[in-house]
RNA sequence: GGAACGGUGGCAGAGUGGACAAUCGCAUCCGCCUUGAAAGCGGAAGGCUCAAAAGGCCCGGGGGUUCGAAUCCCUCCCGUUCCGCCA
């Protein structure tokens, strides 16, 4: 959520840094908010005032009952009767108010950064870095789709994953499946000496997908389990977010830094039709995901860590990648700031999104309310969080398989990720 | 799923209709003492809301009874233990 208080204090500066999202709807969605905000303290201040007298003359009660006065009592009794009937009418105008702030402030999203750069749409996302690892051409045996090289080798079974599950289900197989496992292992391995490693439960709570934002506005995208009211994660962020959620943490503790490896569940619901072969776009996926909460000051830094980390680990596969920058018009709704790393699949002749690196100012933390304690000062403050896809694995393995594809058709396998392969290091057809 | 007992501030733990935002302890902060620290002594300090003061709100969530609820009632959630079931 954005901070109302900012909203209320500078409503024009709100308003012109959320114009550079380029959706004019959303000014709309911040006048809305302002006019029900002012409305809300209106009746807040009418009905703290009736409180204050029926407290008083609650207290005077007690002291006339005291005095053994109950004729005295029973008069005031009657005028703060009085007073508490007025008070429901009002307490009742105050709920619904507060109700319907809230849902209009989930529904906002969050501010960008100042410097994000502009633009109406992924078209203006300027490329940062790259690429690299650019081969000057590719040879005519990369330019093999890695669905058609996963099924030549055995190491992938879609026609019956989806037997199992339906469409956009896989299964990788033998070296296949050693391979999805080697990637994450290595991954997590590549940030194990900063982030303390987390199995979290992939089945979350309304509350717990609410705070990262996928809820309510994003609801159909989600796996839900009604009977139990619970939601398959779409991403880990949404279950390491939540780890300190409704917590007071101290300034000295932060960063606070998890990773972990989990499947991922998406319903894929606006993207029917769409990369429907191999391993580009699955209802459900593997992925190591890293996360930092940070005081506001930490962020920033963190961001670029957070960069460098994922740039290491893809860098240390040889695949080729750059690093574009998301522009105020294609951000995430909970995106203050983002970075995407892309590879280069020559099967497809396509950059591949790999991983997004997210900078969510206080937007998560305050749906979350994870709030921080400064050393010596009264108080507390939201923290800011982050996060990154260390690796996730289908796109990535596809990218190895079409990158490193031989001549002969099999497929080598990064030195990197050797230690993880039970030996193989070339994967071959059976 | 059944039963019993619980849920109170950063932690621990009293309080069972009115003087309770809530005893005491630990941890925290500030003084004194000390070369410095610890110990000891004295003091300060919960969170949210409002520009702030006043005020209001907060004892798991929600609802109710009452002039007045941490305290009584209903309901939901969570925890512990036992039983059942199960990997």
């Amino acid at each position: 959520m954005i901070d109302i208080r900012q909203l209320r204090k500078d409503p024009q500066a709100v308003k012109d840094l959320m114009a550079r999202r380029n959706k004019p709807d959303l000014v709309d969605q911040l006048d809305r908010a302002e006019r029900l905000d002012i409305r809300l303290r209106d009746i807040t201040a009418e009905r703290d005032d009736i409180r204050r007298q029926v407290n008083e003359l609650s207290k005077q009660v007690a002291t006339l009952r005291r005095s053994g006065d109950d004729k005295a009592a029973e008069s005031v009794m009657t005028e703060s009767r009085a007073l508490g009937d007025r008070e429901d009418a009002l307490a009742e105008e105050f709920a619904q108010a507060s109700e319907t702030l809230r849902q209009a402030l989930l529904m906002i999203p969050n501010l960008p950064h100042p410097e994000a750069v502009l633009g109406g749409g992924d078209h203006d996302n300027p490329v940062r870095k790259g690429p690299i690892n650019m081969p000057a051409e590719f040879a005519d045996h990369q330019r093999v789709p890695h669905w058609e090289t996963g099924e030549q080798l055995g190491i992938l079974d879609n026609e019956r994953a989806v037997k199992i599950s339906g469409a956009m289900f896989t299964m990788q197989r033998g070296a296949g499946a050693t391979l999805a496992r080697a990637l994450c292992q290595f991954a997590l391995d590549m940030n194990a000496d900063a982030f303390e490693e987390v199995r979290p439960p992939s089945l979350v709570t309304t509350a717990t997908l609410t705070a990262t934002g996928q809820l309510p506005k994003f609801a159909d995208d989600a796996y839900s389990i009604e009977r139990d009211d619970l939601w398959c994660i779409p991403t880990a962020e949404s279950s390491l977010t939540s780890i300190h959620a409704g917590e007071v943490l101290n300034e000295a503790e932060l960063p606070k830094r998890y990773m972990a490896h989990t499947s991922c569940y998406r319903r894929e619901a606006g993207s029917a039709g769409r990369d429907t072969r191999g391993m580009l776009r699955a209802h459900e996926f593997d992925k190591v995901e890293i996360l930092a909460v940070t005081t506001p000051e930490q962020a920033e830094e963190t961001l670029n860590d957070l960069l460098v980390r994922v740039e290491r680990a893809i860098n240390a596969l040889g695949l080729p990648y750059r690093i574009i920058e998301i522009c105020t018009g294609d951000m995430g709704q909970s995106h203050h700031r983002s970075y995407d790393v892309e590879v280069y699949s020559p099967g497809a002749d396509t950059w591949l999104e790999v991983s997004s690196v997210s900078w969510f100012s206080d937007y998560q933390a305050r749906r979350a309310d994870i709030r921080f304690k400064r050393q010596g000062q009264k108080g507390t403050e939201i923290a800011h969080t982050l996060n990154a896809s260390a690796l996730a694995v289908p796109r990535v393995w596809a990218a190895i398989l079409e990158n490193f594809r031989q001549a002969d058709g099999s497929v080598v396998v990064p030195a990197a990720l050797h230690p993880y392969m039970r030996g193989i290091t070339v994967i071959k057809g059976n």
